[in-house]
DNA sequence: CCCACTGTTACTATAATAGTAACTATGTTA
DNA sequence: TAACATAGTTACTATTATAGTAACAGTGGG
C-alpha cells in the first residue's frame, strides 16, 4: 500500500480501494478478518470500510455466514471504469479489424512500471483456452514482455534484470539473463519478438512493442497467439511478422496521440 | 449519493468512489471543477480526493491542461473487480456454449432495484453493432426488461409503472402502461418476452427471466438478439423460444445456488 | 491588459477515524 | 455440556483527518 503523509491525500479512500481490490477472480469471497489481515488495517476500521461498501452495494454480505463478496454495484462500477478508459476504445477497432481478417488471437498490454497490464484481447474461437492474467510481471516469458524489454531504457531494464533468474513457467522459459539479453537485442533489430512455448506449452506468439513516438518510450505491446498444432515458429514469422509490426505501429500512433 | 449518519460509515470512501465513478465511456476526461460540481463536493476536498487517486495511479493528470482521466491502475482495478464477480464465471460457460451452437448474440443482465445491469454478453460476429448499455432503466423497451417485469412482484412493478408513459426510443417502443401490462401478462404465461424493434430498429430479441428459485424472486434476464434481415418475430420464436427458456432455467439454478 | 476561470495552497474548527477493549455469536474440542 | 477459540459487532475517546473559507497562482479568451 503506497502512502503519503500529504495533507492532500485521503487515506480512507486509499484503504477502501485496497479493500475492494482484494476481491478478484481467485478470491471472490472473503471474511472480515481476512481483509483486515491482508490490508493491514485494524478490525474496527476494516469493519467501517466493509460496512460502507456493503451499504453502498459494492459488497454484499451473507446474513448467516457473514461472508463478503462483490455486489452488483461493483460489477457496474468495474465495467464503467474499464469502458471509461479512453485508449481502449481507440485500440479496439484496429484489433478487431485485424482479428476479422486473420482470425487470430490478439492481445494488447500496457506497461506500468515493471508490470504488463491487460488492455484488450480478442480471441480466435479456436485458440486453446488459458486464463489470461490481468497483470503480469513475467516479462521474460511472454512475447509482449520481450517486445517491451527490447525498447525499455537502460535503467528500467537493469531494474528488471536485477531479479534474474526468472521464474521458470514451462521447460522453454528463459531463465538466464544472458540469453534473454541476446534475444531482446535481436528483437530490437527486427522489430518483433517471439514466444516459443515459454509461457504455455502448445502456444507460440509473435509480439511487437507499442511506442510513444513523441517521448520515444515504450508504452506496451501487442501479440498474436497461435497453437503449435497449426504453426511453427517459421510459419508464424513469415505469416504474421508484417501484420503484427504494422498493427503495433498503428496503435502506437494512437498511444502517442492519447498521451499528449 | 447515498448517505448514512452511521459511525461505521466512511464518508471519504463514498466520495472517492463517486469521483472515480464519474469517469465512463462518454466522459473519459474531466476537470477538477467539473468533478467538484457533479459530485457536490467542495473544491478543496475534491482536490484532495483527486490528488489521492492520481498518486495511487487510478487517475492520471495532464501536466499542462490538468485534465484528468483514468490511469492504468484503474483499468486493472476495473478488470479485477469484474473478474472477481463470482456469478460471471458461473454464467459464462453456459452462454458461450449456446453461443457456439447457435451463433447468436446473447445478453445477460441482473436486476438491481429498477435497473438492469449488464452481466455478460457474447456477440455473434454478424450482429449489427450498437452500444450496449452497462446499466439501463428502459425495462419497457427491452426483451430482458420485459422478462424481468413479467416476474416482478406487485409493489416493485407499481413503482416502475409510476413513471409511465415510458421513454419512446424507436417508433415501436411501447409507451402505454396498459399495452405493456397486457404484454408482460402474456410473457409470464408463455415464459419468454419479445422485443420487436422497440429498442433499436432492425433488431428483434427474445428474452427470458432469471429466477432465484429459493426466494421466488426475479434476479435478471437473458436475451437472444437477432437482425430483422434474417429473422421475423415468428421465426425467432419458433427457432429460439425453447433455447432461451432452457438457458434461462440453467442460469437460474446457478443464480439460486450463488445467492444462498 | 484585464477578466474569468481553474487549479493550488494555508489555515483551523469541526467532524471523522483509529485503536482499545469489551461483548456477542458461532462453531469446535475435550 | 462446558470450555475454548475465532469472527464479528459495538462503545468509547484521543487523535488526526477533513471540510470549508479564503487567498493566491496559472492560463486562456476577449
Amino acid at each position: 500500500m503506497v502512502s503519503d503523509p500529504n495533507v492532500y491525500f485521503a487515506k480512507t479512500l486509499e484503504k477502501g480501494l485496497t479493500v475492494l481490490g482484494l476481491f478478484d477472480k481467485d478470491h471472490s469471497r472473503r471474511t472480515l478478518s481476512e481483509i483486515s489481515r491482508l490490508a493491514g488495517i485494524n478490525k474496527t476500521s476494516t469493519y467501517r470500510l466493509v460496512n460502507t461498501l456493503v451499504l453502498l452495494g459494492y459488497l454484499s454480505k451473507n446474513a448467516r455466514s457473514k461472508a463478503l463478496r462483490l455486489g452488483p454495484k461493483a460489477l457496474l462500477f468495474g465495467h464503467t471504469i474499464v469502458q471509461g478508459y479512453e485508449l481502449l476504445h481507440m485500440v479496439k477497432p484496429l484489433i478487431d479489424e485485424v482479428h476479422r481478417l486473420c482470425n487470430v488471437t490478439i492481445d494488447s498490454t500496457l506497461v506500468d512500471g515493471q508490470t504488463l497490464l491487460a488492455l484488450y484481447r480478442r480471441e480466435a474461437s479456436s485458440t486453446l483456452f488459458f486464463r489470461q492474467p490481468l497483470a503480469s510481471e513475467d516479462l521474460h516469458a511472454r512475447a509482449t514482455g520481450k517486445a517491451v524489454l527490447s525498447r525499455m531504457d537502460q535503467s528500467d531494464l537493469e531494474t528488471f534484470l536485477a531479479k534474474a533468474p526468472f521464474k521458470k513457467i514451462t521447460p522453454n522459459t528463459i531463465d538466464q539473463a544472458s540469453v534473454l539479453l541476446r534475444q531482446i537485442e535481436e528483437d530490437r533489430n527486427r522489430g518483433y519478438s517471439i514466444n516459443n512455448e515459454e509461457y504455455l506449452q502448445g502456444l507460440i506468439c509473435i509480439g511487437a512493442p507499442l511506442m510513444n513516438f513523441q517521448t520515444g518510450k515504450v508504452a506496451g505491446a501487442i501479440s498474436f497467439d497461435l497453437p503449435t498444432t497449426e504453426y511453427t515458429i517459421e510459419s508464424l514469422i513469415s505469416t504474421y511478422a508484417g501484420q503484427v509490426t504494422k498493427l503495433a505501429n498503428d496503435i502506437s500512433e494512437l498511444v502517442t496521440m492519447n498521451e499528449s
